[in-house]
RNA sequence: GCUCGCUUAGCUCAGGCGGUAGAGCACUUCAUUGGUAAUGAAGAGGUCCCCGGUUCAACUCCGGGAGUGAGCACCA
């Protein structure tokens, strides 16, 4: 006799045992009909889920984000089944869901093309058509795997092999497909109204590069055909946030072919470039951070000391040169070594931290490489700070305080936070790497921030902190990064006196803020669309003139601004005003000053933003006045600019 | 590095049974001096990514390579 409870509170007495579908259809028709599945007591199950005693529950529908997941989930299983339909002899995988969609890995003696992918797509609209009820059903490891066999299924046996104990598992059979799933799933094959595949690739088994690749089919599936439209109406958005077309359009920088995965800069790219540099620079000094600068090419025997060469020559470059073999610098920790080397330390000296705008090249795998993501050639705003054990602490949370203004005042509010402890392989006690990542720890508690741990992930000489900002299409980047290193100052014999005149070794931090200019400036694009803010603009001012008669006035315009140190261009060309606003403003240059007769006449300019607002006419100086202000907010989202 | 796709004018892209190609924008010239997102006209512009092969003939077909895109793997 169990007892509903309904999220509203409502609750409902039933005779015997009911199923989740049974509730919904005795609440209405509409909800029996949209049901997905269940949250009985909070746990999800299929509608066919039978309650026996009294329970909470929430029917699950399209409406709810579950609803959504489970019905991507589903939709994995949809396409399998429309694959295994067209192309009998693939074999299915895995099928999870992920963010916006879902996608299943087949093996098929050959690749799926995009005509394969319209068919399927089909086939998949035939299924939902036919309305087929989805059935659970439980099996005992034994006979799931003999199953499976007779099916031909290797990869599935496989994985049911490799799922420990002997639990029973369950399946979902719809019509003539049945796989190997913990659930829940929607009721029937007609709950889809809105999907899509989306694209093709390649991805190994389990994630290995040594074992076979599998034919992926990316899918993306909604609750309603207009969720789907705004969907990939906000993938077309993103597209045209792409730092590669923007880096294109705006003309800041580019590739090409004798010179793979290695940006060259164009004027207004390496204004950004530089500007950035010059504020890193100031915020270091500030920081008390000693800038140096180490050479590009260093004899291949540092980094054989360094450890580096033995598992990573093959992703450095190197240079003969006099019988002696160099290798470009891949990164600057050893050199920073070198300069501390040089003269005797004394405790009082730590901590000493080092930067260097280190200008490194990598042999990075060719499929890796991503615009101005991912590149050979690339500047970390690269740091090393020289500490004690006892200063680890403090020193990653002064670290992090910085780090946290410089990302606020780019207009990045929101970074991802994780923390990668020990791995297997590694260097150094179980003591020294408790304390550390304790440290770690302590500092990401104080944030007050939510972080995600990465067990395991940690470089084999410590633990490290990444700080990670989203590019337009979602995909996480890795900008800034802490590391505590136990292993390279030994190594490279690296010591200072203590306090007992005892010769000590201290720890390095490797620490960056950006990582490289190159990805923290292909971010930049994305998040601002390549409307730079003022302080970052190529170009923060253009003078346009009416006609001709204004020309001398707009070039004084011009030399004034830049006199008072901002960037400014005149656009004197003999074109309509509408002409030229249209080209600037695509240009993105956040200010136009508009000239003609009258302005030359009251000694004034009238003011217009990219944004199109008309700020009105005003004597320059006032301009001066509202574009400094402008440039002294840096980037900062409002909510920042009183505070700071 | 792996799988699949792509590569044609400065840019964005068409195109063709195998007979060496086209648009828009940009560029140059001329006219126009026009007040807030495209003034008009004319002109110039190509190793159809590279190297081989097939063919009377290859930008097109075949093989190899490079770069690039999506994803996978990698990321000190």
């Amino acid at each position: 006799m169990p007892l509903i409870t309904l999220p509203d509170g409502s609750t409902r007495q039933f005779n015997q045992s009911v199923t989740v579908a049974d509730v919904a259809a005795s609440i209405g028709p509409g909800l029996a009909k949209a049901a997905l599945a269940g949250r009985v007591d909070g746990q999800l199950v299929d509608t066919s889920f039978l309650i026996d005693d009294d329970a909470d529950l929430a029917i699950v529908t399209e409406r709810d984000d579950d609803g959504i997941e489970i019905l991507r989930h589903s939709c994995a299983h949809l396409m399998a089944q429309a694959v295994q339909r067209l192309f009998p002899s693939a074999q299915v995988t895995i099928g999870p869901v992920i963010e916006d969609g879902f996608f299943y890995d087949f093996s098929f003696e050959r690749a799926f093309t995009p005509d394969d992918l319209a068919a399927i797509e089909k086939a998949m609209q035939k299924i939902v058509k036919e309305n087929l009820p989805v059935e659970r059903s439980v099996l005992s490891r034994d006979e799931a795997i003999s199953l499976f066999r007779e099916m031909g299924e290797d990869y599935k046996v496989e994985i049911i092999e490799s799922i420990p104990g002997d639990e029973d598992l369950s399946f979902y059979r719809q019509g003539d497909f049945i796989d190997l799933c913990r659930g829940p799933h929607v009721p029937d094959t007609g709950k889809f109204k809105a999907f899509k595949l989306t694209s093709v690739a390649g991805a190994y088994w389990r994630g290995d590069s040594d074992n076979e690749m599998l034919q992926r089919i990316y899918g993306t599936a909604w609750g309603s055909k207009q969720d789907l439209k705004l969907y990939l109406q906000r993938l077309e958005e993103a597209e045209k946030r792409d730092h590669r077309k923007l880096g294109k359009q705006l003309g800041l920088f580019h590739f090409q072919e004798e010179a793979p995965g290695m940006p060259f800069w164009h004027p207004d790219g390496w204004t950004i470039y530089q500007v950035i540099q010059d504020y890193m620079q100031s915020v270091q000094a500030a920081n008390d951070y000693k800038e140096i600068k180490t050479p590009q090419l260093v004899d291949y025997s540092l980094w054989e000391k360094s450890g580096h060469a033995s598992k990573f020559s093959d992703e450095m470059f190197s240079v003969e040169s006099d019988n002696r073999m160099y290798a470009i610098k891949p990164m600057n920790c050893p050199c920073h070594i070198q300069v501390f080397n040089q003269g005797l330390k004394s405790y009082r000296d730590l901590p000493l931290r080092l930067a260097e705008f280190g200008s490194c090249h990598r042999y990075e795998p060719s499929g890796s490489m991503h615009g101005l993501m991912r590149v050979r050639s690339f500047v970390q705003d690269d740091g090393h700070i020289f500490c004690t054990e006892g200063q680890i602490q403090s020193e990653v949370a002064d670290f992090m305080q910085l780090l946290f203004a410089v990302y606020r005042d780019f207009g990045f509010d929101e970074v991802i936070l994780r923390l990668s402890t020990r791995p297997e392989k590694r260097v150094g006690s179980d003591d020294l790497w408790d304390n550390a990542e304790q440290a770690l720890k302590d500092a990401l508690e104080a944030t007050g921030l939510a972080w995600q741990l990465q067990p395991g992930e940690g470089a084999f000489y410590g633990p490290k902190i990444e700080y990670s900002l989203k590019d337009c299409m979602g995909r996480v980047q890795q900008c800034g990064t802490i590391q505590v290193d136990f292993f390279l100052p030994e190594r490279l014999g690296a010591s200072y006196v203590a306090e007992d005149s005892s010769r000590k070794t201290p720890v390095m931090l490797h620490r960056a803020i950006l990582g490289s200019f190159e990805r923290f400036i292909g971010v930049l694009i994305e998040h601002y669309a390549g409307a730079m803010p003022a302080w970052l603009a190529p170009q923060q001012v253009a003078v346009l003139n009416i006609t001709d008669k204004q020309g001398e006035y707009c070039k004084q315009v011009e030399e004034s601004l830049k006199n008072k140190g901002f960037r400014a261009i005149s656009d004197l060309r003999n074109e309509k005003i509408g002409f030229k606003i249209r080209e600037l403003t695509l240009q993105k240059v956040p200010y136009l000053l508009i000239v003609g007769d009258k302005e030359v006449e009251s000694r004034t300019v009238t003011v217009r933003t990219r944004e199109g607002a008309d700020l009105g006419t005003m004597a320059l100086q006032a301009f001066c006045d509202h574009l400094q202000q402008d440039v002294f907010s840096y980037g900062r989202s409002e909510a920042n600019r009183a505070t700071q």
